[in-house]
DNA sequence: TATTATTAGTTGAACCTTCAACTATAAATT
DNA sequence: AATTTATAGTTGAAGGTTCAACTAATAATA
């Protein structure tokens, strides 16, 4: 038996932090599916700053989404192998890749807008705003905690 | 441009919920690493129940711990070549195997107590509990939310 | 200018997650 | 008892994450 029920409390918070963030992503892709539309959570989570600005960098990209290169590199990869974006290497720091929405992927981003919402609907059901603006402000702070350092 | 910023803040506080959990389970594994423990979080959670209760079922494991079977399969697959746990089939109903704590899983379960604690601090800096309980209340409304249907 | 350090992005390995299809066994129904 | 249905767990494929090591190119410094 675990003695130290604080102990087990924060593994019962971090596993529920890691259930919500499943069962939101599984929840967006099953809507998607059901629309006939065909795109992770992920890729849309990557597809927002492209569509925002147009030719944006892997590391604006990271920046934005709070994600690691090497994820992006391999969703912008996906992304590509779907036709729905391009990389183009920029002319002055030819090390920068800078990545363009194709007009299959401007579509299905318009598509996908809707499932989002319906998904965020499904979430929130019974929520109300303070309560989402408090969980906004106490993830910020945990998330300042582990950034620092 | 997302011409919906209500849209917009929904993504980011998705973007939010993910990042806390992959920088939640970051700072475990790096805290772990530097105590020269070989343990992942999703190991250690899946221990934590085995610990509890020698001898607990897959599907009882896949409960307390809100992950999916196929998940708990291979995160035991994983604990079984470490040789830290050990599966055994139940005598009665042969469809199902318990899992055994071998001594090398309790001694790193124990030494791993100190690490998980020492991670939530870190988490849990300038945090107050009525932050923490709020949280954890609000994410179970969206997690209630989100496993019926 | 030549060397060194930094930055942007990629690759491969190991792990975790989901899905769909599968095996084996037990429980329910006829 | 025989057939059907449900349950426990496994497998393989595809995607996402992290790490460490790598390439290529720019920036900084001697």
């Amino acid at each position: 038996m675990i003695k130290n029920d604080k102990l087990k409390n924060d593994i019962n918070l971090g596993m529920l932090i890691g259930q919500v963030h499943r069962l939101s992503t599984k929840r967006f892709v099953q809507n998607s599916h059901n629309s006939g539309l065909d795109i992770s959570m992920d890729q849309w989570i990557v597809l927002g700053p492209i569509w925002e600005n147009d030719g944006v960098s892997h590391k604006e990209i990271s920046e934005y989404c709070l994600k690691d290169k090497t994820s992006v590199t391999k969703i912008i990869d996906t992304l590509e192998k779907k036709n729905l974006v391009v990389r183009v290497s920029d002319q002055l720091d030819h090390r920068v890749k800078r990545v363009v929405l194709s007009n299959k992927g401007k579509e299905l981003f318009l598509q996908a807008i809707p499932i989002m919402e319906l998904t965020r609907d499904q979430l929130r059901e019974g929520i109300t705003e303070q309560d989402i603006e408090s969980l906004r402000s106490v993830l910020t702070k945990i998330y300042n905690n582990l950034v620092s350092i």
